[in-house]
DNA sequence: CTAACATATGAACAGATGTTCATATGTTAG
DNA sequence: CTAACATATGAACATCTGTTCATATGTTAG
């Protein structure tokens, strides 16, 4: 049998009855991890990005990032359905707006988070930290 | 030229220089997209949760997941890099863990706004709702 | 009405990504 | 030492994803 998940049982499953009990409910963790993979994209980041202060329409949008007006509606479909951005229609435009202020916190979050772990790691450089991270490395 | 982003400007530069000037500086926003990038994987999603609570084997995982060890251990390896996770060594085993706390109060920052989001939407369901999120949608 | 423009979208294609399979590395027991 | 086991990793492969291109839809001006 190939599909044995390990060849013989060292597994700790107290530890894994603990896990599974504590474990967020599987739909909730699917929900957040689509919300995960639609900021996971630099394309869209820059856009949530530049919706943080203003709305914008998709010329602006699309000006602003440099890149094609078919690129950025496409994009803004996929911000739409996973209800990050909304819009408004105003004339020919269409103005685009963050859905709600989770969002600005969660990138805001992250971005402190990104700061704090890629500071002040003794003998490595920001760019060259890309493995090997273990007791070892002297993190607080 | 089929380059221009919009075919003539009817842009809106007041609000894009202001956009531009809001905007987060670009390494922090390309890392927090790395961030949200990992963690917008279901593989990747379910093992942080596994850790939340306890450190875990390779195998641990393995079998709580029911996915083969390679995968948990390419995974494991991105985690890694991406610095969400440390580990130590026991023996034969590797125990992983999450860096730090920063990650749970993500996870769980997203969840929360999934459940908002997903909440008492007027005439739709749970997972009806794939497109035409408007002004019409009345969402608070 | 038509022309001009802003936006949306389907199809195609190239590049990224996750899993599997095979195998390598590293540790412990004997 | 060798055998057994836990973990790591390279290669291959199938799937997913983002952009481009072409075109459709929808709005406004004339």
């Amino acid at each position: 049998m190939n599909d044995a998940y390990c060849t013989k049982f060292d597994t700790h499953p107290e530890r894994i009855r603990g896990a599974a009990y504590a474990m967020p409910d599987g739909q909730d963790l699917q929900e957040a991890g689509e919300l995960f993979k639609v900021l996971g994209d630099p394309t869209r980041m820059q856009m949530i990005s530049a919706l943080l202060t203003n709305e914008l329409c998709v010329c602006d949008l699309s000006e602003l990032l440099g890149m094609s007006q078919s690129a950025i509606s496409h994009q803004l479909r996929i911000l739409r359905q996973a209800r990050l951005v909304r819009y408004r229609r105003e004339g020919k435009n269409a103005f685009y707006r963050l859905a709600d202020s989770h969002i600005q916190l969660i990138v805001q979050l992250a971005i402190e988070h990104s700061r704090e772990i890629y500071k002040d790691i003794p003998g490595k450089d920001r760019d060259l930290q890309n493995d090997s991270y273990d007791d070892a490395t002297t993190l607080l």
